[in-house]
DNA sequence: CTGCCTGCAAACGATTTGCACCAGC
DNA sequence: GCTGGTGCAAATCGTTTGCAGGCAG
């Protein structure tokens, strides 16, 4: 259901009349290969070096590109960036109040989360996710350096 | 636990010297009464002509004040920009796909979610929130106009 | 009175847009 | 060769900061 190859995002690219250039194809992989959920700009530098010439501009449309292929998401947290997913099934996350990292929690974790009854409301679901919100290991343990 | 009211903001002022200036209250006040989860932006239009002068510098900085008081949190979605929300208990938010709009579910809407046991992991679960995500009923509903 | 708070302006960071050139198909 | 994609620069939007004056306590 979801896209999550660079080969399916290759042939979404086809249908649509869409060209699966080297920035795409670049960004895709730098994302699918990231577990922290990255903003634009992280991306760009992770990434920069790997693209010549690659603009600021451009990671900022394929990533929206992306999203609208199917094959990333835009993550809920409560900063002011927007924050990038390469996963779009159902999952959720643990987000640090310190440093904001922002990791997936493993699937089977946690248990049936039910549906809210909002037949009354007018508003229809689609999805949900869950924020953990919390201090992670690296914010708490001091740490010896420094 | 919570700070909710003026009179409670007011006390936690006094206890740490500061002071409840007329932008503060107002602020609060107007954050009090919407359900929408305004941006800072979104305060300032509405509060700027009860407060002659007031700048939008301000409104981050009382913003920012309430949360670090405890009478306000910013609120996760997936946007750029920081909104908040005056109810600092735990509760989960419908959050539209379309016009980003974003109410509370009411509360006992949604069953016990189960804490995930994170002990290996090092990450401290402090609290949680769920962001269901669908289409509201103004934006579903094409509405006459236009 | 005195220090905290605000307003202003400017800096800053994130994101978007217009346009000319370049590269996939 | 066409058409869409990219790079660049500038505009825009959201947010923060430095400083001088104003108001709450």
């Amino acid at each position: 259901m979801s896209v999550q190859t660079i080969e399916e995002v290759a042939r979404a690219c086809r249908d649509q009349g869409m060209a699966l250039t080297v920035q795409r194809r670049t960004i895709l992989e730098e994302l699918l290969a990231r577990r922290d959920h990255p903003s634009a700009d992280m991306i760009f530098d992770a990434v920069k070096s790997r693209v010549p010439g690659l603009s600021r501009t451009t990671v900022y449309r394929v990533l929206d590109t992306l999203v609208r292929l199917g094959a990333a998401r835009k993550v809920a947290h409560d900063g002011a960036v927007v924050r990038f997913d390469p996963n779009t099934e159902r999952h959720h996350h643990l987000v640090c109040e310190r440093c904001a990292g922002m990791v997936d929690l493993p699937r089977g974790m946690v248990g049936d989360i039910p549906l809210p009854d909002l037949k009354a409301s007018g508003f229809t679901i689609k999805d949900f996710s869950v924020n953990y919100s919390g201090i992670c290991d690296g914010c708490r343990t001091p740490s010896q350096g420094s």
